[in-house]
RNA sequence: GGGGCCGUAGUCUAGCUUGGGUAUGACGUCGCCCUCGGGCGGCGAAGGUCGUGGGUUCAAAUCCCACCGGCCCCA
């Protein structure tokens, strides 16, 4: 198999904000022109692309035995703020309601930025004993923020309209350390079946989750070399068990605060998916997600333009009774015109029936992530389509997972991290003494954030820490980030 | 948190400096003709609160202020 050329990715990299603005506005994903700072549109094939990953992320989490329920979207004030770091870590980012009409309201309302104060009550009152231990629930529903910093469509948005949120009580610690591990490989579960190359960090005390122990992190490499965080897996300990009174009865009749883990995932992952198998054309849908995997292009020389049509209607009905999601495009435009059109929208395998195929009884066969187009025989069409969804997503999975490995190195001394800095692409590793004081050192010096030291992964021994120079514990990621 | 740039039809855009007439062009859209193996061509048409509100003026897309929205840089 030939790798695309270079060249098809050229504006993917180099002007990726540009790239993906035309794709989500071109492409009909998502439409980013509505009047509110932070929030979008998600247009019909935008919305099926997303109904199809939400299909992957409730058929993992529902096969390990989590529940899907739905929290309300109003938290009261007191209730928000019962967890002391919480609060502090959230609250100058939350949209209160604040008047029910004319009136003030006495207790005003958070618009949930996320649900772990809105479950603990609950949890309180569904949790009893050790017998009902543990419980795994989740939620797909819109959270709110109120950002600061820039917007940006589907990447940073003051609603997230797609935040998946699961939440978890143990009986002990070691159970809640057991479902942080769960959890992370559930996530990587997800992003294997859609293609997502991902890396897995602990965040630093620092950037950890508000109210959690620590905070493991998925970070994916972005076209532009950037990184952004697509999931998170948080410890909470016992922190908001202790703040909502979440106790249950032991074995030998002890009252004891449950453990909770919580961990979430939001459009980021659509939002990636559409960047990293992109090209200069367009997106590459994996044929699994994408809303049409086959679209047929009639190519109706005069004379031939019943056979062609017929033809087309044969194979659409083939297909479609054996489950392709395929469709026939009979628009009265040139076949070019629909050639772009469909690969814009990253449909993983086009159909062309002309009258060469008639002839010799055969169609032509393109697929999208290579551009490469086939000759094949009618009678093996629907075995063809097939073998092709597979090796098409095994390409684009293995090209996304290289592209990513490309983008992180390694730097050995502190010179060689700043000029790697500069070029501000993709992910550097170095050794690290496991001091803040360094770590913030390296995020002064440069325009570099800390991501943290790579979780669960088998590592080279560390030796000393490239910036004070004495012996080094640990390895840090660093990048520059969303 | 601080600084800068920008907003004209679905999209991109000319006009703004130096106020004056029916607001420019391309793409896209719609209709008809032509055909169609990579964005064909021809003819015709529709589409505008010049971001919103206020101010200055005989007169505002153009000048001033505020707000809303977008983009970039610095901390």
């Amino acid at each position: 198999m030939k790798p695309m050329s270079l060249s098809m990715r050229e504006k993917w990299s180099k002007e990726f904000g540009e790239w993906f603005r035309d794709v989500l506005d071109e492409a009909e994903i998502y439409d980013y022109r509505y009047p509110v700072k932070g929030c979008g549109v998600w247009m019909p094939y935008g919305f099926a692309i997303r109904k199809n990953v939400l299909e992957v992320v409730r058929s993992i989490l529902d096969s390990l035995g989590h529940e899907e329920i739905l929290l309300p979207l109003l938290i009261p004030e007191d209730l928000f703020k019962k967890e002391a770091e919480h609060v502090k870590g959230f609250e100058r980012q939350v949209f209160w309601v604040t008047k029910g009409g004319e009136t003030e309201l006495d207790v005003k309302l958070a618009l949930r930025p996320t649900s772990e104060t809105a479950i603990g009550p609950m949890l309180k009152l569904w949790i009893k004993a050790h017998s009902d231990l543990p419980k795994k629930y989740y939620q797909i529903v819109s959270t709110f923020r109120y950002e600061t910093e820039a917007t940006k469509p589907m990447i940073r948005v003051r609603e997230i309209t797609t935040f998946k949120e699961a939440h978890t009580a143990h009986a002990t610690f070691e159970d809640s350390e057991r479902q942080v591990k769960e959890a992370a490989e559930a996530y990587s579960r997800i992003f294997d079946e859609i293609g997502i190359p991902y890396m897995r960090n602990k965040r630093p005390e620092w950037d950890k989750f508000a109210g959690a122990l620590y905070t493991v992190a998925f970070d994916t490499i972005m076209p532009d070399g950037r990184v952004m965080q697509i999931g998170t897996v948080h410890n909470l300990g016992q922190n908001f068990a202790k703040a909502f009174d979440i106790k249950y009865l032991t074995i030998d009749g002890k009252q004891e605060y449950v453990w909770q883990t919580c961990y979430g995932i939001s459009e980021r992952v659509i939002a990636a998916l559409i960047a990293i198998h992109g090209d200069d054309r367009g997106m590459i849908l994996p044929p699994n997600i994408a809303p049409i995997q086959v679209i047929i292009v009639p190519i109706p020389y005069k004379g031939f333009e019943e056979a062609v049509d017929k033809t087309c209607k044969e194979i659409l009905s083939k297909l479609l009774e054996k489950g392709v999601r395929a469709k026939y495009d009979d628009r009265e435009i040139t076949p070019g015109n629909k050639f772009y059109y469909w690969e814009k929208r990253g449909v993983p395998i086009r159909i062309e029936v002309g009258p060469e195929d008639l002839k010799m009884n055969s169609v032509t066969i393109a697929r999208r992530d290579t551009l490469s187009r086939e000759r094949v025989e009618m009678t093996e069409v629907l075995k063809r389509v097939n073998e092709l969804m597979v090796e098409i997503m095994e390409y684009i999975k293995s090209r996304a997972w290289s592209w990513m490995k490309q983008n992180t190195r390694k730097a050995t001394d502190y010179n060689e991290l700043k000029n790697m800095a500069e070029m501000g692409r993709g992910v550097i590793e170095v050794d690290w003494c496991g001091r803040f004081k360094c770590a913030h050192k390296i995020e002064e010096d440069t325009d570099l954030r800390v991501l943290g030291e790579p979780w669960n992964e088998d590592i080279e021994p560390p030796v000393k820490c490239i910036v004070c120079g004495e012996s080094a514990c640990k390895k840090l990621r660093l990048a520059k980030t969303y």
